[in-house]
RNA sequence: GUGGAUGUAGCUCAGUUGGUUAGAGCGCCAGGUUGUGGCCCUGGAGGUCGUGGGUUCGACUCCCAUCAUUCACCCCA
């Protein structure tokens, strides 16, 4: 038979590494919750439209790289590529804008973005995110990177950093956007080629360019967090101090400019050093309008996404805590039906008390149990056979130390209940 | 979508200027006498050498194509 290959740019979590998932996620759960946020869950694929209006009709993610199919019904869906639509969306049709404010959403899930795999980037990828929606102070936002930043910090990650920028808002946004393509196209001879085309469609990104000439014209480009109104000024001003006050270290990175178009004021990065090109673990910010353009009430909003396999690299790099598998407490060794029923018998009183223990289900001789005994890593052997069956009493063996003791077969469950 | 690198057992890799039944280590399974792990020893299973063409008397080895993996660009988490 033909083999069957998974989908390009997927993967799969076999056991080994899901451990390593699970202890993650339960860290964000965990983490999450202790900053008072809520899980959501939405579906896997939406109307495609949620997307155009949401994440933005002309933005890269939605113009070439959405996975969409049409329904039997003609309605055309697309795959998630990001978890912020989905959530407003849902928070809208559900009426929770009438919840107390904020709301304070987290998700983990799976997203689609048709690319070209690399490192720290696949087709289908995994994302923590969170949204709090409906406070305008700086203190949402910080409240939002506070808990990136606890989350990366009980993870073990190091070297990374966080930037944070302001790219404005509709009052003062065009007239920053109108003065820094003024100054772009006086120098588009400069400019490689994607630039160019780049001052039509979004001159910021251009600020972002790896390119060293373009690198040269944006560090001499007038800065949107120059060019502020008032209420954006302060809003970063009291960002920074609560920033510095918590003790959280970041830098003002005047490149960053998010791709999506639902951004307004503030936005950051924690960005990790060698992990590769895409060094971005998490990246977020405020959008404000965002409620509003999908038909809810107008209501402000700040979040982030997290990439969970950049998270892990990231963890490799910085050698942090990585959980070891679970071990059996009890593995019994039996030979012979009578023997086994009662290997049976005493596993599953242990399992039904919380206590991890395993019994033969191979029919192996008992030197071939030991060994698996020993490389599934069980605490305790106990032998059982037909003499034991008789005598009512049965050898239990430690392997750390090789000990073994004699010990009545109704006792067991119990001795190793107390020996733990 | 563009460019580079790579593709031999489950894993990590050998495989000599193309030459007979393709190898090792680890892992897996079974044994090493009579009911006992870790070390050691023996045996076994497992590969259409990514796939499809081509050159050749003969291809894992050379050529082309294709697919996949991977790194980078683009973009983003």
């Amino acid at each position: 038979m033909e083999k069957i290959k998974k989908p390009r740019g997927t993967m799969d979590i076999l056991p080994g590494e899901s451990e390593l998932w699970i202890y993650v996620e339960s860290k964000m759960r965990d983490v999450a919750s202790r900053f008072g946020f809520s899980e959501v869950r939405t579906p896997t694929f939406e109307e495609l439209g949620l997307f155009k209006r949401g994440v933005g009709d002309t933005t890269d993610v939605v113009q070439k790289e959405m996975y969409t199919f049409s329904d039997r019904d003609g309605t055309i869906f697309a795959l998630r590529p990001e978890g912020t639509a989905s959530t407003v969306r849902a928070i809208i049709e559900n009426g929770r804008t009438s919840d107390p404010m904020p709301l304070k959403y987290y998700y983990i899930i799976n997203c689609f973005r048709y690319e070209k795999p690399q490192a720290g980037r696949s087709r289908e990828f995994f994302q923590f995110g969170v949204e709090m929606f409906g406070a305008k102070n700086a203190a949402a936002d910080f409240s939002v990177i506070s808990l990136a930043d606890t989350l990366l910090r009980e993870l073990g990650i190091k070297g990374i950093k966080l930037h944070v920028n302001s790219i404005g808002c509709p009052e003062c946004r065009p007239a920053y956007r109108e003065k820094l393509v003024q100054y772009l196209t006086a120098n588009k001879e400069s400019l490689c080629d994607t630039c160019k085309a780049r001052l039509e469609a979004n001159p910021l990104r251009i600020l972002d360019c790896k390119n060293p000439e373009c690198k040269v014209i944006a560090e001499a480009a007038p800065k949107s967090i120059d060019h502020l109104c008032g209420e954006c000024e302060s809003h970063m001003t009291t960002l920074k101090a609560m920033l510095d006050a918590a003790g959280i270290d970041y830098e003002i990175d005047t490149h960053i400019v998010r791709g999506l178009d639902y951004y307004t004021r503030t936005v950051f990065e924690f960005i990790c050093e060698g992990i590769g090109a895409q060094s971005t673990v998490c990246g977020g910010g405020r959008y404000d309008g965002l409620m509003e353009q999908l038909g809810g009430p107008s209501q402000p909003g700040i979040g982030f996404g997290m990439g969970i396999t950049r998270l892990l690299m990231a963890m490799e790099q910085s050698g942090a805590y990585i959980p070891e598998p679970k071990k059996p407490v009890l593995y019994i060794a039996s030979l012979g039906e009578r023997a086994c029923v009662e290997a049976n018998r005493i596993t599953t009183e242990l399992r039904r008390d919380g206590i991890m223990a395993e019994c033969d289900v191979m029919g192996r001789s008992l030197k071939a149990q030991m060994k698996y005994a020993d490389k599934i890593g069980a605490r305790f052997v106990l032998m059982v056979g037909d003499s034991e069956i008789e005598s009512g009493k049965a050898t239990l063996k430690d392997m750390t130390n090789s000990t073994q003791s004699e010990i009545e077969l109704s006792a067991v469950a119990n001795h190793i209940k107390n020996s733990i």
